[in-house]
DNA sequence: CTGTTAGCGCATTCAC
DNA sequence: GTGAATGCGCTAACAG
């Protein structure tokens, strides 16, 4: 079942076929249609690999995670897709699982199967290991990491912005020992947040103690450690801003192992919006960086670059914002449970 | 950069080459050595769309869930992929969302992209729309509900060993009001957990109560809906076993919201072991069925077809074990604390 | 054991 | 506007 069969039976030429299929404008409407018929009786389906072989195109892009399995990348994935098919794009999905050699394997698979253009979205890891890809000179998005060379582009994520409105909020009700639990601070994108943090409390005057930053590696059992370290503290920290979700319910785990009530005697609040976050206990309040949007803007960045003429010469930068989500999980310092009244008697 | 290019400067045909990368024992090993060195140094990779359409085999899966944000199914995700890519295959993932619509895309972008077979892991939805890969002779692999045909295997499920201990276990700690939330009952998988705890009540005399049967959707909302029906009940059950563990994970949430304490005034139970259950709180104890072994199972039914010279007439089952995993979600039913002392008493 | 050659299924020249 | 012919990069059949 292959063009030819087509052809015959809607005795037209092979070409014919191709073009009728393919919608070129030129061909003749009832030729078309008398193809389009055949083609739907047989319910016949052109064959991709052969069309990639002969226009060079396999409309297929890659898209590297660090891990599937964090609760943060399906929903990507799940965008990624959705507007990778309706552009008639398929994906190409490897997860590394933070390990250098798969994402090697990555990249002789993405390279094999020839794609178009490759998301890597693992946040600053590795990017090192994409020389194979970059000497094919095969498109590329990263997020906060892209270098400013030809058919790169980057997502650049604006941490400040969310994380300045967190810390302001925690601020509002009256925290000063204010804590962050950072991601593995060889992740870009974790020290970029860490430093968004502290800047966000500097210009407003706040203390930053330096035993009040606690390295954590964005899973919940980093939280959990992370709240022990802390919670052993005196005085204790009043608030927690985690460097992502996972973190923030591994401490609400753990907050609710050691006998510590959120929001009443801790506050904490999150990074992410996974959608989980939500049905924590209770709704953790959090810094929103929308996954759809992140595989919007990557996909949109290949396909951008796929389609451009000239490569711009510097690749192209995209921007996305994050935004303070308030939920449950925070409340008034402890000791300032009239804090209304204190302000008045003020 | 293709084959021609490695036989001119390796000063060999291209024949050789291509015997040569596909390590055909019968050519000249020095020869062989002089190739392979080229490819090396120029970096060479197969053009896999050529090597598909010549060979007819694309080594591409198919792999369709129903929704990747389910946190059930990364997991499976992630094995088959790390299995896949040791077999040199690639995937092609693809999420249904319970939408007959994206499922019939799914189907469509299987057959375009010629996937040598395709594992249809929704749990028993829509099967009727996987025409058009039987018409083509596409090996298929189901859990549950794959049709005794050619070419079709099944992975089928034992659930009621692990729904048996898991009933048994809540009766040895003087469970007799025994709720069971269900799944969508329309899911092939979710009908057949029900009769199984149908099943396992009846065997050991408990008496089952019909408004302690309550139909969920395997979705937190769906579980914490359960739970304010079956808290409204009196007497309450002290017991929920739930389909799935979304499910119990939202029975959880509610009770907390209600005030109603885990384990100590009511007992849960989940299925599936997602890696979430043991961080709830309290550790969800829940029946496992390995993520891993689904994913292992599937790949190589679809890989001993793709081998098999002749498709067994009746296909071929696959059996998957369930059993309990004890951990802290259940407690001696609320009266009965001193349970080992009455037990004396008697 | 190695090289020559013919296609795999399709898109795309180029004549007509 | 349509058809015949060429070739995408590779494997497999055959000849040597």
């Amino acid at each position: 079942m292959d063009i030819r069969e087509i052809a015959k039976r809607a005795k037209v030429s092979t070409a014919t076929v191709s073009r009728a299929i393919n919608r070129v404008p030129t061909v003749n409407p009832n030729l078309a249609k008398r193809v389009w018929k055949i083609i739907e009786e047989l319910d016949y389906y052109p064959n991709t690999q052969a069309r990639a072989l002969v226009s060079g195109k396999t409309r297929i892009f890659g898209l590297i995670v660090s891990e599937i399995t964090n609760p943060f990348f399906p929903e990507i994935v799940q965008s990624f897709e959705d507007i990778a098919v309706q552009h008639n794009y398929e994906i190409l999905l490897t997860s590394t699982i933070h390990d250098p050699k798969r994402m090697e394997i990555s990249v002789r698979r993405m390279i094999e199967r020839r794609v178009e253009g490759v998301a890597v979205l693992t946040f600053g890891m590795e990017e090192s290991l994409l020389e194979g890809l970059r000497f094919r000179k095969v498109p590329l998005v990263f997020v906060d990491v892209a270098p400013h060379s030809p058919r790169m582009s980057n997502i650049r994520i604006n941490y400040l912005q969310g994380i300045r409105q967190a810390v302001q909020h925690l601020a509002a009700l009256r925290h000063t020992r204010i804590a962050f639990v950072t991601g593995p601070l060889q992740l870009r994108s974790a020290l970029v947040r860490k430093e968004a943090f502290q800047e966000s409390m500097q210009e407003i005057g706040l203390e930053i103690f330096p035993q009040l930053i606690v390295e954590g590696d964005h899973t919940m059992e980093g939280g959990m450690k992370a709240l022990i370290k802390l919670a052993a503290l005196d005085p204790r920290p009043t608030a927690i801003l985690c460097s992502n979700d996972m973190t923030a319910i591994g401490v609400m785990r753990e907050a609710y192992d050691c006998g510590i009530s959120i929001p009443e005697e801790l506050s904490v609040v999150g990074f992410d919006d996974i959608r989980l976050s939500e049905f924590m206990i209770p709704p953790l309040t959090t810094i929103r960086m929308s996954q759809t949007e992140i595989a919007r803007l990557a996909f949109r960045a290949l396909k951008n670059e796929v389609d451009r003429e000239e490569p711009a010469a510097e690749g192209t930068e995209y921007l996305l914002d994050t935004n303070l989500l308030l939920r449950k999980s925070t409340a008034l310092a402890p000791g300032n449970s009239h804090g209304a009244i204190s302000s008045r008697e003020i």
